[in-house]
DNA sequence: TTGAAAGCGCTAACAA
DNA sequence: TTGTTAGCGCTTTCAA
């Protein structure tokens, strides 16, 4: 049996509205009833019915994050980082989290609609943007409030906190040639992810700006998993002329492509050179260590929910699209220079 | 502005209350009346407030599921895997999942306490249980739905999901000594997390069953990453008469541990065999791949969610108390048969 | 400084 | 078969 704001107002004898006030600390209340109310209020254990102020106020201080899974067997790193940046962040400003998971494709938007149209958030963090992204779409035309990590390519403006992962990837690939790397693979993931798009347009800009030419041949389509860097590198490695440098495009593929090449009996940091992006826990104490591109993933799930709940509030938001600086982390994958195999 | 009722009941001359059972399908509205009911609510693009309802009925139709979690770096993939499981089968039956985080510790109660009083939430999903698990003595109290993945030793009989990892590690444990190991150490985690507690018991007893005593300087406590499992590990190797072999309580520390391995030149397989537990993905793709105790851990957040939902809505649950057989995964980390070194 | 009344959008008991 | 009425618990005019 709840306490309501009724049981308060019937033992000391005042009304619901008073009861009301009180708690809110409006300043049309006498000081001793406030004293009182509260007390009452404290004594008997009251808190407010959520549902009830979110139906009177028509918002619900709730935040959507749909997971964008793929298959049951779920577990990149990535996510929960960042979902404990996100989560962190919007309890500090009393906000609830509704999380749900829902693959990419067609249901998807049904998924967000519903979840709009029933007034279950109050907004949504997006994560993995694509290319064409119709889920930023869809808000951005019924002027929902939204905030994606990553960019895309719909012409509408739209805020989003990302890192420049242009940069990182071209910073990484004229390491490699500088190295002395001139057979270099990449393993990349589906093109319609905006950040592969941006991580292999970096790639091939930074091989270019040192006089080498991306092979397309060398260029590997993976799924983002471990499993799946690791049957690309496999492959890469079978070839006649394998590559002496493998950069994937995350740090979970990067982790697969080791232990390929070490399967093959190469020492990775010295008889090939492989990177990773993302920088995730696991880059530090695998081995050896991983050369990677550090994203703050945490920090970013922190800015992407309190620029959300910004916009929510329609407080100002100084900045409406952040790009964030990428930072090398060389380690021992990449090796030292070598000297041609 | 959205569609209510009251909008659809104007437009086709009928009353709300009316237009409300015509969409709930009762059957004492007119084959005719529902029809154009629901036509027009479909044309309007009605999709009722969530608010309202849950406001009247007195029930969130949410779950709860905080996260423990300790510090920012937080990316457990056990955690990932388990919130799919958990979130998937919550939107299959029509519940949304309200996902937090907070570290155990004092405030920790304070934050069920407040979920339940304020009427967030139907029930709770309860993960890493301890020992005496204050969390679970609460909602027990009062009575208040959940269901947890893993045991407690609170006395009260509470519903769960776990895995009997008492006997995976003692299965474990047998066979580390019939490779031939003597010397052989483990890295736990605190013990009141009840499922170390039982791992490391049943670690003890199934070297006990082949007649060797688990040396207490031989035990390592961790904090189940990989940076904690490699730092105990670096000790361990360190000792003038390291380990033939280490289990590590989880996988993520094993990892930690082949590092550690690695970096001492052992090979490992050969040199020192590491085992692990929980079966995450990595564990296959790493190098050499990790002997470890499969736990089903996305079915087993399936399930627990299943039984939270039916113990809200008061169905029969056939078992409430679920004891998973573990079934041993063995990988090239432990080798074959050793040669004493 | 306080209270009465209305209403957020929905469901349900009861009456017609 | 349908409508009237009441109420879930809260906030917020407006009047006293």
């Amino acid at each position: 049996m709840p306490v309501t704001l009724k049981d308060i107002a019937e033992k000391v004898g005042r009304s619901v509205t008073t009861v009301s006030r009180a708690l809110h600390d409006y300043d049309d209340v006498s000081p001793e009833t406030k004293e009182l109310v509260r007390r009452v209020a404290a004594e008997m254990g009251f808190t407010p019915n959520i549902m009830a102020q979110r139906l009177q106020k028509r918002r619900t201080d709730t935040i959507g994050f749909i997971l964008p899974t793929f298959g049951p067997r779920f577990s990149d790193p990535f996510f929960s980082e960042f979902l404990a940046g996100v989560g962190n962040t919007a309890a500090k400003l009393g906000y609830d989290l509704l999380v749900s998971t829902c693959p990419p494709g067609e249901q998807e938007l049904e998924f967000y609609r519903e979840k709009v149209q029933s007034y279950r958030v109050d907004g949504f963090v997006i994560v993995r943007t694509r290319r064409d992204d119709t889920r930023i779409k869809y808000l951005s035309e019924i002027n929902f409030p939204f905030v994606a990590f990553g960019r895309t390519e719909n012409p509408a403006q739209h805020p989003y906190v990302d890192e420049d992962s242009e940069l990182g990837m071209r910073l990484l690939a004229n390491h490699l040639v500088d190295l002395g790397h001139q057979k270099i693979a990449f393993i990349a993931a589906p093109d319609h992810l905006m950040f592969t798009h941006y991580r292999l347009k970096g790639f091939r800009e930074g091989l270019l700006e040192r006089g080498i030419l991306l092979d397309d041949s060398m260029i590997g389509i993976g799924d983002l998993t471990q499993r799946g860097g690791y049957a690309i590198a496999m492959e890469l490695l079978d070839r006649p002329e394998p590559p002496t440098a493998i950069a994937a495009c995350n740090d979970l593929m990067a982790l697969g492509t080791i232990s390929a090449a070490q399967e093959h009996g190469l020492v990775v940091g010295q008889d090939i050179a492989i990177t990773g992006f993302d920088n995730i826990p696991l880059a530090e104490h695998c081995h050896p260590p991983l050369t990677t591109v550090h994203q703050p993933i945490y920090q970013i799930g922190e800015m992407v929910c309190e620029m959300l709940i910004k916009r929510i509030r329609r407080e100002f938001v100084d900045e409406e699209q952040i790009l964030l600086n990428p930072s090398l982390v060389i380690r021992q994958s990449c090796g030292g220079a070598i000297t041609r195999r």
